[in-house]
DNA sequence: CTAGGGTTAG
């Protein structure tokens, strides 16, 4: 066999290995554990490792991955990576090749983050190392360390191995340990790099250490790195998301003592954390302040005000302050006609499609077709979801099969419009169709997406396939979240059922996680439909989640960011159990 | 010496 094929039948039998397995047949810890462990490749990083090998092939870099099927060396795995092209490609095919956690893999390990930082493929290296520790645990990580350090000479600085390793500790979320190699790099006369002191002062903000962060701030006032912009915005948003607005502000008011100026960013993250803990009024006096002291509006800025304004309800005034964007010579982007529309659309004031009134909705689609407006596909987005919304599914789907002919980059949003509409309307065959043609042009489904096609198979009773479809997609690495959850919780009438599968669970011994968040966005959208409810007057919250010995604070602390993808496979779950309850009569 | 801000589908 010439080698040629011998690695073509490597990458077959690649693809054929790591085929889906049934997963509904594995016990529910086995399946559990598999979805977090490391070595887990999912669909798309082996979709495009097979793409990647078979180009090496091609390029007849072949005889390199059979050398490698006999003899694991560093020097060759660096090269076979090296050759894949991106460094997500590149990582997931070290993933794959190296799925053991011994002594000797972790030197190997070493061995290669060394050989790939010494070709200037830091990230890679880092992404390496990070892996490597998570992997192995934080007590074992103590060798990893001691190998990287004793390995370093042929190939890297002492200043580069610490960073490298301090950088990955804090992607594996290992606060103490990247603090450990701090005080190394400290003890070796390095001066830590001032990016990696940010991330660090991200990390420690996010796990609310604070005394850590004020005793490194004082380290680097007197050992450097100097503070940066960076340094200082990084901390102020720290504060902001924690709800400690005042210690935000005076630390943008002591920046100058340090040689820096506060800039657009420093002041977008205060007026925004004003905005979303309601203080409108505050928000606004720190955008006087801002232009008072010659630091010029971003549209960013714009964005953030009129968000706030939107959301209560004061469309004049944000209509107002949309105009005055071109009066200051900037020019309004879609971001902010999205949030707009979407004012518009909340406060029930706009006849979009939804309202039956179609006028208005292309009164306002014209409005947007301000040339060099649309460079991207929002417009197809938001006439998709129109059609959708008037129940003119197919229309939708026509629509956008005929966009996509005439070669318009693919989004996710209308695919996922579709889908939903699909399926809220029962038609789960067709939310199916959608979603493997959505597929097709290679695009990652997003947690609505997963969510939607979900409820769609649970809500017509079809649990098994449901539970397959969710187990199918969290074995595949998408992002299964609590949106499936969301609409159904936070209705009113809703509240009696989503309290009891709280309990439920609480009962069946599970901690549960997002449920929290998404129970409290149901009692606070409740309270404001009907001003009192029988049921919500007999419940104090926090009473409850105290006895259940759950810390409040975790659910959401204000300024909180809600996550763009959780991956919450108990919510899911949770969904799954519910449907069962109600529709068990039915199966 | 790879670090910081906003919006939409459900």
């Amino acid at each position: 066999m010439s080698a040629k094929s011998r690695c073509m039948c490597m990458v077959i039998t690649f693809q054929l290995h790591h085929s889906p397995v049934h997963l509904n047949s594995l016990p529910k810890r086995r399946l559990h554990s598999s979805i977090n462990s490391f070595n887990f490749i999912n669909l798309n990083e082996r979709r495009r490792v097979t793409v990647g090998l078979s180009k090496l092939i091609k390029l007849r870099h072949g005889y390199l991955l059979e050398v490698f099927s006999y003899k694991f060396c560093p020097n060759l795995l660096v090269r076979i990576v090296n050759l894949l092209g991106t460094r997500e490609t590149a990582f997931a095919f070290f993933r794959f090749a190296f799925r053991d956690d011994s002594e000797d893999a972790i030197r190997y390990s070493c061995t290669v983050a060394h050989i790939l930082a010494a070709r200037n493929l830091r990230y890679l290296a880092q992404d390496v190392i990070s892996w490597v520790i998570s992997r192995i645990g934080e007590t074992r990580s103590e060798d990893l360390v001691k190998f990287m350090w004793e390995g370093r000479h042929k190939y890297e600085s002492d200043f580069s191995v610490l960073d490298k390793l301090m950088r990955a500790f804090l992607i594996a979320g290992m606060g103490s340990r990247a603090l450990g190699i701090l005080s190394r790099m400290r003890e070796v006369d390095a001066v830590p790099s001032s990016s990696a002191m940010t991330i660090l002062f991200e990390f420690l903000l996010r796990v609310g250490d604070y005394g850590s962060v004020w005793k490194l701030f004082r380290d680097m006032i007197r050992e450097g790195p100097c503070p940066s912009n960076y340094t200082f915005n990084a901390m102020i948003l720290g504060f902001c998301r924690n709800g400690h607005l005042g210690t935000a502000q005076s630390l943008l008011n002591v920046m100058g003592k340090y040689k820096c100026d506060p800039d657009v960013c420093s002041y977008n993250i205060l007026i925004n954390a004003n905005c979303i803990s309601g203080w409108t009024l505050n928000a606004l006096n720190w955008v006087q302040l801002m232009i008072e002291r010659g630091c010029k509006r971003s549209i960013f800025t714009f964005n953030i005000i009129v968000n706030a304004l939107c959301s209560e309800g004061n469309l004049v005034e944000a209509r107002k302050v949309v105009n005055e964007i071109q009066d200051i010579g900037l020019s309004p982007n879609v971001a902010i006609y999205n949030t707009l529309i979407n004012g518009y659309v909340k406060a029930r004031d706009v006849g979009h499609f939804k309202y039956g009134r179609k006028e208005d909705g292309d009164r306002l689609l014209r409005e947007l077709l301000v040339p060099d407006l649309l460079p991207d596909h929002s417009l197809c987005d938001i006439s998709v979801a129109g059609l959708c919304w008037g129940g003119l599914v197919d229309e939708a789907m026509k629509f956008l099969e005929n966009m996509l002919e005439r070669g318009m980059k693919p989004s996710i949003v209308a695919f996922n419009s579709i889908i939903a509409a699909y399926s809220r309307a029962g038609l789960v065959e067709d939310a199916y169709e959608v979603f493997k043609f959505m597929m097709k042009f290679s695009l990652t489904p997003s947690s609505s997406t997963c969510g939607s096609l979900l409820m769609g198979l649970s809500r017509n009773g079809r649990l098994p396939e449901a539970r397959e479809i969710l187990y199918k997609m969290m074995h595949k690495g998408f992002p299964i979240n609590r949106v499936a959850e969301e609409g159904r919780f936070s209705r009113v009438s809703r509240m009696k059922s989503a309290f009891d599968a709280f309990m439920d669970i609480h009962r069946a011994g599970l901690v549960p996680d997002i449920v929290y968040d998404t129970l409290i966005s149901g009692y606070g959208e409740a309270f404001s439909m009907v001003k009192v409810d029988r049921f919500m007057n007999c419940i104090n919250l926090a009473e409850l989640f105290a006895a259940l010995g759950t810390k409040c604070v975790e659910l959401k602390a204000p300024g909180e960011r809600r996550h763009k993808e959780q991956t919450g496979w108990l919510a899911s779950c949770i969904f799954l159990c519910r449907g069962v309850n109600e529709s068990s009569l039915k199966e």
